[in-house]
RNA sequence: GGGCCUGUAGCUCAAUUGGUUAGAGCAGAGCGCUCAUAACGCUUUGGUUGCGGGUUCAAGUCCUGCCGGGCCUACCA
C-alpha cells in the first residue's frame, strides 16, 4: 500500500469557476484520488480555494461585503459546487486559514534566515479615489506606441508593446476611472529566487517523466532572457497574510501583505494541518504527509493543474520549499492541463460565455458531466465543448453502452428468473473468451490510470463496457433459454455479477452511478478486481436484487437546443 | 517580437518515440438480434497525415521554409 498526497490547483475566490477550471484540475484529481483509493492506498487529497489579491476586494466591493465576508460566503458556495460535483476532497480549505497565516510567516521567516529575502524600493502607482496601490493591469491610458485608448499599464492590447504604467498618456484607474493618481516610492521584499536558478534546473532536469507541458514551461522560465528573475513576494494590500518573520514583526513591512502567489501553494500544506485541526488529529498526522523527517519520505507527491500555473509549482513554490532549509516535501510528478474551449471560443466569465459550474449542476447530475469532461480531458491540446459532442457523448456512452446494459441484464432475470441471482448451469467457452479480454482490458486500464492517462482511461472503460454487450449477443441467453435454462441462468449469473464489476471499475468517473448500481445488487463488495474469475463471482445464486430505475435518460435535441442557446451569450 | 504547443477520416482523438497495409469512437451505409433506455452485435464507406523541399533502406514521427490554430511572456490569479 502506497501513500499518495494529491493537490489540485486552489481555485480563486471571486467568483463561480468554469467547467474549463473544472477539467484543468480538480476533476483528474478527483479521478486519480479515487482510484487510488480503490485500489487500497493511503490517500491525502487537497484543495482549497485562493482568497487573497486585488481581485478579491474588487469583487468584494461590487457585492458591496466586507472582503472576510465575501470570501467566507464563496468559500461555502464553492464547497457546495464541489460536493455537488462529488470532488472527494479530504479537506477543502481556506489560504486565509490561521494555519496559512503561521506557515506562510514562518516559510518567509526561513527565507530570510537563509538570506534569500531582499528588500527593494520601488515606485507604484497609489490612486486616491481608489485608495489603493493599483497593480499595472488596473491602470489604464492611451497607448504611446499605437494611440490605443484602452492600454492597460502592463501591455497595450492593441498593438502588443510591452508597458511601464508610467509610459501611459492620461493614466486612469481601470476600477474608478478616477485621474488622481500618484507615483509613490514602497519598499516590498523580493525572493531571491535567481540566486537558485541551478538548483531549480537539476531539479526539473531530474524530473524525465513529467509532461513536455510542464517542463518546457519550466526551463523557458529559467533559461528565457537572463533567467530567472527575483520575484516580489509582498503587495500593498489589507486583505491578505501580514508579512511577518515568523512570529516576529518585520520592520519597514507594516501594513503591508504577502503576494498572493506566495501564500497559495503555501495553503496545500496548511490546509493539511486545517484537516488535522478540524479532525481533532495531532500536528504528526498531518507533518507525516508533508515533513521527509517525519514520515513523509514514503509518499508519493503529485500535482494537478492548469497549463497557466506551472511557473508557480515548478519555480516559485519549490523555491520556498528548498530556500527554507527544511525538509519539506518536494513534488514528485505534475500533471498539468490545456484549456477546455466553448463552442469556437473561450469560455469567459466576464463575458458570461459558457457553462459555469452551478448551472451545470442545475441541468444535469454529476456523472454526465464528469463522464463527458474527463474523456475529453484537454490533455495535449486545448479540447472543446459543444453541445452536439457533449449530447452524442453521454447518450452513447453512458445511456446506451452502460446504462441500457445494466438495465437488459437485470429485467431479463427479473422476467425469467425472477429478482434473484439465478443458480445452476456452467460456463463455457464463450464467457472464457470475455474473462480473458477482461483480464486484458482491466489491466491496460489500470496501466493508464497510475499513468494519469485521462483520456485513454476513459476509452478503455468504455471498452470494458463494450465487452458486456458483446458477450450477451454472442451468449444470446434469451433464445439459450427456450432449450436450456440452467445454461441460460449461468450466463445471467455472470452477467449480473458483471455489472458488480462495472460499478467498481467505474466509480473513479461516475460515482453516483456507481453507487446506484451497487445498491440495486445489494452489495458492499467494491474490492477492485485483482482476479477476474473471482470477482465475477461475487454474487453467489440465490442473492436478491433489485431492477435500478434508468441509470442515463438521454439528452434530447430540444434540451441541448435549449442550453446552447441559453449559455450563448450574457451570464443571467 | 521571442518561446512553447498544435494541425491525422465529416466530428472527437490514437499511432509502442524512425519500422509491415495510419487505427478507434461518433456520425453515414448494409445486415443480424429482439433481453434492453428505437437500445445491442456484425460488416462496411471514408485519409496524398495543413502545404513545399530535404535526410533515410524506411518519415504521421527527424531537419528546413511557408500557412493556420492556441498558450505563455514574470504586478490578474
Amino acid at each position: 500500500m502506497a501513500r499518495i498526497l494529491i493537490t489540485s490547483a486552489i481555485p480563486y475566490i471571486n467568483g463561480i469557476k468554469h467547467l474549463g477550471n473544472l477539467v484543468g484540475s480538480q476533476l483528474p484529481a478527483d479521478l486519480y484520488a479515487r482510484y487510488m483509493r480503490d485500489r487500497g492506498n493511503e490517500v491525502m487529497f487537497i484543495c482549497a480555494t485562493d482568497e487573497h489579491g486585488t481581485p478579491a476586494e474588487l469583487a468584494a466591493a461590487k457585492a458591496d461585503k466586507p472582503v472576510e465576508e465575501f470570501c467566507a460566503e464563496m468559500h461555502q458556495t464553492q464547497a457546495r459546487i464541489a460536493e455537488g460535483f462529488r470532488l472527494s476532497f479530504d479537506h477543502f480549505g481556506r489560504s486565509s486559514s490561521p494555519q496559512n497565516h503561521a506557515l506562510t510567516q514562518h516559510l518567509a521567516g526561513k527565507l530570510a534566515e537563509a538570506g534569500l529575502i531582499e528588500e527593494v524600493s520601488e515606485r507604484q502607482v497609489y490612486s486616491h479615489a481608489d485608495g489603493r496601490f493599483l497593480p499595472d493591469r488596473y491602470i489604464e491610458g492611451t497607448c504611446p506606441n499605437c494611440g490605443y485608448d484602452k492600454a492597460r499599464g502592463d501591455q497595450c492590447e492593441n498593438c502588443t508593446k510591452q508597458l511601464d504604467p508610467t509610459d501611459l498618456i492620461e493614466p486612469r484607474s481601470a476600477i474608478s476611472g478616477s485621474t488622481d493618481l500618484e507615483v509613490r516610492e514602497t519598499k516590498h521584499l523580493y525572493l531571491r529566487q535567481s540566486t537558485m536558478k541551478d538548483q531549480l534546473d537539476s531539479w526539473i532536469n531530474s524530473k524525465t517523466d513529467w509532461p513536455v507541458l510542464t517542463t518546457s514551461i519550466a526551463k523557458k522560465w529559467l533559461h528565457d532572457g537572463d533567467g530567472l528573475q527575483d520575484r516580489g513576494i509582498t503587495r500593498d494590500l489589507n486583505w491578505g497574510v501580514p508579512v511577518k518573520k515568523g512570529n516576529e514583526d518585520w520592520p519597514g513591512m507594516e501594513g503591508k501583505v504577502f503576494y498572493v502567489w506566495f501564500d497559495a501553494p503555501i495553503e496545500y500544506i496548511a490546509a493539511t494541518h486545517e484537516w488535522a485541526d478540524a479532525h481533532n488529529k495531532d500536528d504528526a498526522d498531518w507533518l507525516r504527509w508533508w515533513r521527509t523527517d517525519k514520515g513523509a519520505d514514503d509518499v508519493r507527491y503529485v500535482q494537478f493543474m492548469g497549463k497557466d500555473n506551472v511557473p508557480f509549482h515548478t519555480l516559485s513554490f519549490p523555491a520556498t520549499i528548498m530556500g527554507s532549509g527544511e525538509p519539506w516535501k518536494l513534488v514528485d510528478y505534475i500533471k498539468s492541463f490545456n484549456y477546455l474551449n466553448y463552442d469556437g471560443g473561450q469560455f469567459s466569465t466576464s463575458q458570461g460565455r459558457g457553462v459555469f459550474q452551478d448551472q451545470a449542476l442545475e441541468i444535469l447530475p454529476a456523472d454526465y458531466w464528469r463522464w463527458w469532461l474527463l474523456s475529453h480531458a484537454p490533455e495535449s491540446s486545448d479540447s472543446e465543448f459543444t453541445w452536439e459532442n457533449f449530447q452524442a457523448g453521454v447518450n452513447k456512452d453512458l445511456a446506451d453502452v452502460l446504462g441500457n446494459f445494466v438495465s437488459r441484464v437485470t429485467k431479463f432475470c427479473r422476467s425469467k428468473f425472477g429478482e434473484e441471482v439465478p443458480e445452476g448451469g456452467t460456463l463455457g467457452d464463450t464467457e472464457q473468451t470475455l474473462i480473458s479480454e477482461l483480464t486484458k482490458r482491466i489491466r491496460a486500464y489500470e496501466d493508464h490510470m497510475d499513468a494519469m492517462e485521462v483520456r485513454k482511461s476513459a476509452a478503455e472503460l468504455r471498452a470494458i463496457w463494450v465487452a458486456g454487450n458483446e458477450y450477451l449477443q454472442s451468449a444470446a441467453p434469451w433464445s439459450v433459454f427456450k432449450t436450456d435454462p440452467e445454461t441460460a441462468a449461468a450466463q445471467i449469473r455472470l452477467s449480473l455479477n458483471l455489472i458488480r464489476l462495472y460499478a467498481v471499475l467505474s466509480e473513479p468517473f461516475i460515482p453516483d452511478a456507481s453507487a446506484r448500481i451497487l445498491e440495486a445488487l445489494q452489495t458492499e463488495d467494491d474490492s477492485w478486481p485483482d482476479d477476474i474469475v473471482t470477482a465475477l463471482s461475487v454474487l453467489p445464486a440465490g442473492h436478491a436484487f433489485t431492477v435500478p430505475d434508468v441509470l442515463f435518460s438521454k439528452i434530447t435535441d430540444e434540451q441541448r437546443e435549449g442550453w446552447a442557446e441559453q449559455f450563448s451569450g450574457t451570464r443571467e
